[in-house]
DNA sequence: GCCAACGTTGGC
DNA sequence: GCCAACGTTGGC
């Protein structure tokens, strides 16, 4: 049986971790997620192969700037356990994990930015439901569905 | 650097 | 279980 693959945005602030970087390493562990949505999302849905939109967020022209695909099952994020992580969670343990993240693999760059205040300007062509553009969003990683996944690299 | 919008924490 | 205080995200 196999799952219908999904499709998932997940943003990055490229002075911490680009898509260069990305494209360096080729494969990452997408650590240091710390909201329960996200995690959920990670953890619950998230399936081998699935697209993943890379987006740059806290920059000067924040935007989807490449794709990646799901490279792993959910597992725990080693750096919860860590004292001196910046990700450290006191309160977590080995045998009851917090926090989960999958592996990312890099596929491409985009030609180009599809900006944040592009995709704003097609609002209507993507619904009310992306998440991206709804007021006062900072979730980190949610869904993207199959028809928004297309318009939006149909924009590159 | 500012600040709105949220999420989390902890006192009660 | 409420909610004020605090911390974080992320656009601008």
């Amino acid at each position: 049986m196999t799952a219908r693959r999904r499709y998932w945005l997940m943003k990055s602030e490229p002075d911490a971790f680009s898509i260069d970087d990305l494209e360096r390493v080729g494969t990452e562990p997408w650590n240091g997620v710390r909201n329960y949505q996200a995690r959920n999302f990670m953890r619950d849905g998230m399936q081998v192969g699935d697209g993943v939109l890379f987006y740059h967020s806290n920059t000067e022209v924040p935007g989807i700037v490449g794709t990646a695909t799901v490279a792993s099952k959910a597992y725990p994020d080693a750096t919860q356990f860590e004292p001196k992580s910046d990700y450290f969670d006191p309160k977590s343990t080995r045998e009851e994990p917090r926090w989960f993240l999958v592996d990312v693999a890099f596929e491409r760059k985009l030609k180009r930015t599809i900006s944040l205040d592009e995709i704003k300007r097609h609002a209507d062509k993507l619904g009310e439901d992306f998440a991206l553009i709804r007021k006062g969003n900072r979730l980190s990683v949610f869904p993207v569905q199959a028809a928004q996944w297309k318009y939006l690299l149909s924009m590159e």
